[in-house]
DNA sequence: AGGTGTCAAGCGTCC
DNA sequence: GGACGCTTGACACCT
């Protein structure tokens, strides 16, 4: 069981998501952007390192404009060397790395230019976990997607709309349950169809499911990870008391996290606390595990 | 230095 | 048909 954080470190004092507006947009700015954000995920991942949190969710945002038509910088070619080095520590820490394309990436919408841009941007993704060299145990998220009126017509869709992506994608690829739309049985049944496995988002489950509980849902997710995928990823919230459903809160709630953990049984998986105080709430989940001996 | 409006991208809801 | 939330950080421009 390994556990982390989403993205950003509060504690350091540097980000790994620096951009800057399209409209200032320079192969010079994009080139030190991602010198800087190179540099700043290398030290997180350092910090991460020495606090034993080996699951990281790395940005997004590491090339501004990757995948935009605007962006002619061959930041692959320029940067692998500090790629590959990076991805040696991971490797050589025996680290697991994430990441979540955000919401305009959907495959299955009926549009084709979306399809064609959310294409370009999990391939930006993919590339960023090859340039590190990483096995397929490192996983690009997203979810099933808009309903656009018809669930069943947008699921075909979707796992007709996966077929046609590139085999670097697929392989990396994994779908979650999100909190208003497509639930884990939804996914359950994408993943029949293709393959892919299905990270299970706890908090999403609470607001949107069919009422598995949490032990028959983890079962049911772990069971779609293939060998050569790794353990069962899980995305792991809690509720911030008093704001509406599905806010996150501020800091985990340790009591609510062991009841999650004690529900898993003896499964083994990894956990992304999708926590608003990021480290620091990692650090004391971690604690917590390793008290109980789960780590 | 600090405050604030805005930012590549889409869907769903509400009016 | 348009505004807004999602979820949230960081830029860019303002004072």
């Amino acid at each position: 069981m390994k556990i982390g954080y989403p993205c950003l470190n509060r504690s350091i004092g540097c980000t790994p998501s620096r951009t800057f507006r399209l409209r200032s947009y320079s192969a010079e700015r994009l080139a030190e952007s991602v010198r800087q954000n190179l540099d700043c995920l290398a030290r997180i991942l350092q910090f991460n390192l020495a606090g034993g949190l080996l699951f990281f969710r790395m940005t997004s945002d590491l090339v501004p404009f990757a995948s935009h038509p605007v962006c002619d910088f061959p930041w692959p070619d320029k940067f692998a060397a500090e790629f590959a080095a990076i991805g040696a520590f991971i490797q050589r820490n025996g680290m697991r790395i994430s990441m979540h394309p955000d919401q305009f990436t959907l495959i299955n919408s009926p549009d084709p230019a979306i399809f064609e841009r959310s294409s370009a941007e999990l391939a930006y993704h993919a590339r960023v976990l090859d340039l590190l060299g990483l096995d397929l145990t490192a996983k690009m998220q997203i979810h099933a997607g808009g309903v656009y009126g018809d669930k069943k017509a947008s699921l075909d869709r979707f796992c007709a709309r996966f077929e046609r992506l590139d085999v670097k994608i697929r392989r990396r690829l994994v779908v979650e349950n999100d909190d208003r739309q497509y639930s884990l049985a939804d996914c359950l049944a994408v993943s029949r169809r293709t393959g892919t496995p299905v990270l299970f988002d706890s908090f999403h489950h609470q607001l949107n499911s069919n009422g598995e509980d949490t032990a028959a849902a983890l079962r049911l997710a772990a069971a779609t990870w293939g060998k050569s995928d790794g353990l069962l990823m899980v995305d792991y919230s809690s509720q911030k008391k008093g704001e509406r459903p599905g806010a996150h809160a501020e800091s985990i709630d340790l009591r609510s996290f062991a009841g999650f953990i004690a529900a898993g049984g003896a499964l083994d998986f990894d956990i992304m606390l999708e926590i608003k105080d990021k480290e620091k709430s990692a650090l004391r989940a971690r604690r917590f595990l390793a008290k109980i001996s789960r780590i």
